[in-house]
DNA sequence: GCGTTACACAACCAAACGGTTGACTACACC
DNA sequence: GGTGTAGTCAACCGTTTGGTTGTGTAACGC
C-alpha cells in the first residue's frame, strides 16, 4: 500500500470489519469499547482498525475523560466518489462513442450525402 | 482481506499502479504489455495486478491470438458509489438532525408557545 | 491513596502482498 | 519445423497486515 491519501482511504475500507464500524458509526458516534463488543476480537485489535480509519481521515476522536468517542468524517467520501465518477463517465462515454461507431458501420454509406465519411475511415 | 465482492474491489483500487491501469482503461482497451509499459517492474506484476483488478471484476479479458486485450467494466463502481452514498447520506442526515437540536438549545424557551420542551429536555 | 475502567503502546506471529527470476504455453511468421 | 512474441504459472523473498498477549497510563469512584 502506498502512503496517498486515496490509497489509504480505499485500503481502510477493503476490511470488511472498518467498513461495519464506519457503517455503525453513521448512525452515531460511538466509544472504542462499544464499537469493540459486537466483535469477537480484543479491543486492541479493535483500536488499531480505528486507527487506520483515523489515518485515512474518514474517523475523527474526542475525548471525554477516559473515553475516546469516534466521529465519522464523511467529508472524505467525496474523495472517492469523484475518483469513481470520472473515470466511470469516461468509460461510459467511450462506450457510447464506441456504440455510434458501430451505428455507422451498421448503415450501408448513403450514396451522395457529401458527408465524406466512407465506412473504411470511419473503422480507422 | 476478506473474499466478499465489495473487499475485492475496494482492496483493487487501494494500490495506486491498479487505479492507474483502470485509469488508462477508462480511455480504452489495452493488451497487458502496453499497460506494463510506462512502469519499471516486470510484465509479470503487472499480469498479477491485472489478475487482482479482474478478481474484482474491474477488469475483463478477451483473446486476440497471443494478446489479451483488457477491458474495463465500470458497472463495479455502482457497488462502491451505492455503498458509500449510503453512509455518506446516513452521516449527513444525522449532522442536519444534531444541528436542527442544536439550534433547538440556542433559542431561549418561548414561554406560553405549549411545546412543553424545556432545554434540560433537549439536552439530555 | 486504591482499585477499576477505558484505552494506547510494544513486541511478537502467521498469513497475505508486491515484487522478483525462471520455466512454460500459445500463437504468428518465415 | 524453428524462431520470436505475448503472456501465464510457480517458486521464492522481504514487507505489510491483522491478530494476539502483556504492560503502561489517564481518569473516575470510593
Amino acid at each position: 500500500m502506498s502512503d496517498d491519501r486515496l490509497s489509504r482511504v480505499f485500503s481502510a475500507l477493503a476490511d470488511p470489519t472498518r467498513r461495519d464500524i464506519v457503517a455503525r458509526l453513521a448512525a452515531g458516534d460511538a466509544t472504542v469499547g462499544e464499537l469493540a463488543e459486537p466483535y469477537d476480537v480484543t479491543v486492541q485489535a479493535v483500536s488499531k482498525h480505528i486507527r487506520i480509519l483515523e489515518d485515512a481521515g474518514l474517523v475523527s476522536r474526542s475525548r471525554d475523560a477516559q473515553r475516546r468517542p469516534c466521529h465519522l468524517r464523511a467529508e472524505v467520501f467525496d474523495l472517492m466518489t469523484k475518483w469513481i465518477e470520472r473515470y466511470r463517465r469516461e468509460a461510459e462515454d467511450r462506450f457510447r462513442r464506441l456504440d455510434a461507431v458501430l451505428e455507422q458501420l451498421d448503415e450501408p454509406p448513403v450514396p451522395g450525402t457529401g458527408t465524406g465519411t466512407p465506412t473504411e475511415e470511419a473503422a480507422s
